[in-house]
DNA sequence: ACCATTTATACTCTCCTTGAGCATAAGATG
DNA sequence: CATCTTATGCTCAAGGAGAGTATAAATGGT
């Protein structure tokens, strides 16, 4: 950076042109599975160049998406910049600076003639879905090898740091599952070479762990998305914007414990999400359900203007 | 955006060419003054093109800052990136995409030689200060302006949202303040030109609020700043990355304080820091103090490898 | 020496939130 | 009609947050 003082239209006459590209990390809710938007076979976000003719970031973003799935994107919030020197090895290839969003959308039909489509998005965190308990092969299989990777530090010390920063991430050694630490832990595999993403060449025996990995640094896009998404349904309605116009509770409760990755007490659930009147009954009941129906409900609109920045809580604990 | 899959390498031949540059939100406490570093007389945030010699944003923010200051940087986190159309009518100034960062130092000195100096940041923002009771400039100058500006709207509900939208943002008709809001309390301003940076022609002539303008939207930056760090201290530990190696609670509760803009209870602040071990005894106290001497403390790093990702309390509502 | 003043520090108390469980209602199915 | 499934209302105990009381340890003035 310069000691100039903020000289923008003196702009430097060589070495810094760099290209903008923008990533998204799409997000729907079906039958309480979370999707992504994926493009090139479930292996890569969708992206691209940013246009210079459209006003802002956010809209191009909300311009390109639109086109994509013929849907408006209901909510969207940057998440992260990244600086690429071009391919590594290729002088020649442009810097790129990338930035990344999120996006929530309530339908996921895709627009037909593209080669986008949803993937679930446990199909690339599978250590990430804690619905059904923790998934037995992080006790089997990914916590002995990040033992391994512990054990391997020079010395003491630094093992015994390994190792607490693994218990505290995956909730190992009796300690809680904290659902927002969807970043941390794949930084952990990531360091740890039990990510093909990471692939060093003298690693390449290294044991994998589960998941579908994807096109440079998207799968940490996507961490990134998926974890600003866990911390943020706890305290901002968006949950919402993934839901259909009228829904039952359950639905609603089954759509955060998607994405959260974990089960919520369900007369808590309806006790905050009433208290909070986030909801208004419809007066129509859910139609061919099992069990006794339900009531319908829809979101009280007038909520985003009695406090669009005010909180909203959820029995998701925020240790 | 494209519909290509993912073709970062194959960089457009043209008219995507746009400069990076970094914006830094640098942060210090001095004496329960919270201080931002500006330029330019105070009138500009520190920012300059990014050079793609370094292997990060981060680590070019980083290099930059330390030069600057001579001090390394505590704490840094990335805000938001704006994509600029070069100065407006000028259609031969380049694109530029420019990424605003936030950053912890603990001293406060500044290189010699540079232009860089420490202004308090509540010079910018007056009205984000409750730390002796709400300014008697809002209810006397600010709100009877917004209230004018709701009124304006077109329809008698657009005035009531209007109205209800500045009475949660600022805490008018008994309703709480909320510290967090920094951002949009300015946007509102903007909104109501009310802020000299907003200036539309057609506006000259509107009453102006209190607080020293800055170029562009450097302001906003550093209300995106400053939001985002008033939302961190809750949450996590990074208060200490602004203070002295050994401090006492009193000093620790007043940057607080200051950050925050509001008081806290002494007693609980004190139970809240113990509780969660955050500190430790020096066994020395305090010299030269008026009243009964204090204990120092100091921060215990060994809450960063026990929790680098659990959280902290202070005694703010999250509301 | 005594007192007012200032800050430090230890407890206590009450209200609210949160996590969890029990009980009952209202449908469908065989 | 018994049983299964989901909906929905209510209670209870433990912990946390907000706020107040009481006491201790220093300083400076009279």
């Amino acid at each position: 950076m310069a000691r100039s003082p903020h000289k923008k239209s003196s702009a430097p006459a060589s070495g810094n042109a760099v290209t903008a590209d923008l990533v998204a990390v799409l997000v729907a809710v079906t039958d309480g599975t979370p999707d992504i938007m994926t493009i090139a076979g479930g292996s890569a976000l969708p992206s691209g160049p940013f246009e210079f003719t459209h006003r802002s970031l956010q809209t191009a973003l909300r311009a390109w998406v639109e086109a994509q799935t013929g849907h408006p994107l209901g909510y969207v919030e940057q998440l992260y910049t990244f600086a690429d020197r071009g391919r590594s090895g290729d002088a020649k290839s442009p810097h790129s600076v990338s930035i990344s969003y999120l996006g929530l959308t309530r339908e996921d039909k895709v627009g037909e003639g593209f080669e986008a489509h949803w993937s679930g998005w446990y199909d690339y965190f599978p250590w990430e879905d804690h619905r059904a308990g923790a998934p037995a092969f992080i006790a089997r299989s990914i916590a002995p090898k990040l033992k391994a990777w512990a054990k391997a530090a020079p010395s003491p010390t630094l093992q015994r740091e390994r190792w607490q920063r693994c218990a505290i991430t995956f909730g190992l050694d009796d300690r809680d599952w904290n659902e927002e630490l969807v970043l941390q832990r794949y930084e952990l595999l990531w360091e740890a070479s039990l990510i093909p993403e990471a692939g060093r060449a003298h690693d390449r025996e290294a044991p994998i762990v589960p998941g579908k990995p994807m096109t440079a640094d998207h799968r940490r896009i996507l961490a990134t998305g998926i974890a600003r998404l866990r911390a943020k349904i706890k305290y901002r309605p968006v949950v919402f914007e993934l839901m259909p116009a009228e829904f039952t509770l359950l639905q609603l409760q089954r759509s955060v414990e998607a994405l959260a990755g974990r089960l919520v007490h369900k007369q808590n659930f309806r006790r905050l999400i009433e208290q909070q009147e986030l909801v208004e009954e419809t007066g129509a009941m859910a139609a061919d359900t099992v069990g006794r129906p339900a009531k319908l409900f829809r979101f009280r609109h007038a909520v985003l203007a009695e406090r669009a920045v005010a909180g909203t809580k959820l029995p998701l604990s925020r240790t």
